[in-house]
DNA sequence: CCTAGTTACTTGCTATTTACAAGTGACTAA
DNA sequence: TTAGTCACTTGTAAATAGCAAGTAACTAGG
């Protein structure tokens, strides 16, 4: 049997349940994609700035998440300027949905995360974009 | 420079950035963590009833992550019979907490990603057990 | 006492993913 | 013509995931 005929279910999304917390996870439960979600929502939209961000994300990581979430529709990608022609991201209706995702781990990191900046010193960031 | 000396800087928990979002994912930004905390939220308890979950989690990754779960005192084991000696795994105050995530996880699973079972389902299982 | 069954893991091994460094191609401004 | 910036891509080693099989502790039944 060759590769191509193989056909893995459980890399189709939601193979394995419908249970949406699955879903979810199969989509966005790893490390950096959420990450990213953050960085939009706080108005950063480059590949530059994504690069730039405190984490480090590594860049083949970020291309490849960038992707991703073009496909799910949670990010779209337009031109802000020509010559030279240059893209920036930007959240879907989608992907800006998922803030009370973000919202929650924000509340739960600041109860019992000891030392993380709070959840107003962030929003003046967001503000502040 | 051998092992025993080197300081993985990264390896320690929130390294990288004060950030509640980056610091809550290290923790738990992965495929099976939070899918345990759902099934423990549904009333699941024991290595066994875990495995049974739909989804399927390898049995090494199980035992990883429950341990891992253990020491960031997010579940604690208790034994619940003697002949045989039989322990499970209930969330902490901390665990619990974890809830809101999780519920923002299954609204925007439900809006966004087709055919997952809905929110008043979970809660009757939840209510359920 | 012996055997079979249950529970809760552990081990071995392969495959996939991550992380980091370095390189590339398109473009532009000097 | 050259140097610089931006947005990636590629190479490679290390870490992690996934799967199957094995093991240890116990116990109930014959």
């Amino acid at each position: 049997m060759n590769k191509k005929d193989k056909v893995d279910k459980s890399s189709e999304p939601c193979s394995r349940s419908k249970c949406p917390v699955y879903c979810v996870l199969e989509l966005l439960g790893d490390k950096w994609t959420l990450l990213l979600v953050r960085d939009l929502l706080l108005g950063k939209g480059t590949y530059t700035e994504f690069q730039q961000s405190p984490e480090g994300i590594p860049t083949n990581i970020l291309a490849e998440r960038l992707k991703r979430l073009q496909i799910a529709e949670i990010i779209e990608k337009l031109p802000y300027q020509e010559r030279p022609l240059r893209y920036r991201y930007q959240l879907t209706e989608k992907g800006r949905d998922l803030y009370p995702v973000l919202s929650a781990m924000i509340d739960w990191g600041n109860r019992y995360v000891e030392g993380t900046i709070s959840r107003a010193e962030i929003e003046a960031l967001m503000a502040a974009k």
